[in-house]
DNA sequence: CTAATTCCTCAACCTAACTTTAGATCAAGG
DNA sequence: CCTTGATCTAAAGTTAGGTTGAGGAATTAG
């Protein structure tokens, strides 16, 4: 085997994934092994990273196509450097950031209302928490089961 | 209808959710509808506020087993007071207090990566991550690919 | 009383991210 | 050359949290 390519068994040893694991990223369009001769993939050293990489977005809560757009970013003839790596990571500071600061307002929605005995009064903050879950669409007003009137 | 039971339709309009999935949680053992003479389930008012409190903590996260758990630590009598629900929110505050810690130290962890260069070195935090992954098993040693030696 | 709703159960389907299985082929050591 | 282990493909299974649909029964409005 050429010095610098890899079979599935190994990169799968290499990364810690399973061999399966490998192949579904194949068809997820996250690697794009070459093949031999025999029809067996064969994968350049640089995978190494790149799979490490998913398995760090993955740990980050990233779904596997917003992993896909990620990797789409890198550039296609080299290797990826340190730039290229390091404008992604502040990616995923953006979204940690944007990830703490939802936590932290629920917490502290949550505080009030411990203090308060908000998860069975009518004025908590998770009582009528529209800006929250806005997205999701004609949800609930009134979650903890009180009625406006 | 005796005045303070609900239909699964009108549990659906007061909480927001849909039809199918109160019987979904009623199949998860989330809630334990009565069943009127011609076998409809008939709901109490009491379970408004359950289901709303299904909502509340699926936002935090929690995963339908867990929720369960919860609940199963209402008083079964007697409807649900202020201090029931207050104590199953320490349990959020809890949790929530873990989980923003969990991000903050990848945070960290990722701005001193950025910083140096790591998504391509040798040294970073993120490097060799046993103590955050450790729960999952063997696990790859270097996350990013390169090698120990 | 009749028609329109609502509700019933059961089974199948859905997405995400994989794993497992079966049967066949490839590669490497002795 | 032969055996063993690694790999191949394709399809089906898995878990979570539901949704959808079929066929039938109960309730409600007029």
């Amino acid at each position: 085997m050429a010095p610098h390519l890899l079979s599935i068994g190994q990169l799968a040893s290499r990364t810690g994934l399973a061999v399966s694991a490998i192949r579904y990223y194949e068809t997820q369009g996250l690697i794009e092994p070459l093949r031999n001769a025999g029809g067996q993939r064969r994968f350049m050293r640089a995978d190494i990273r790149r799979l490490s990489f998913v398995q760090i977005a993955q740990q980050f809560g990233f779904s596997i196509a917003r992993i896909r757009a990620l990797l789409d970013e890198l550039p296609q003839g080299r290797a990826p450097n340190e730039k290229d790596w390091a404008r992604i990571g502040q990616v995923f500071r953006t979204d940690l950031d944007r990830r703490i600061e939802t936590l932290k307002t629920l917490r502290d929605d949550l505080d009030g209302c411990i203090g308060c005995g908000c998860l069975s009064m009518k004025k908590c903050a998770l009582y009528n928490p529209d800006d929250r879950i806005a997205a999701k669409g004609a949800g609930p007003r009134y979650l903890m089961g009180d009625r406006p009137d």
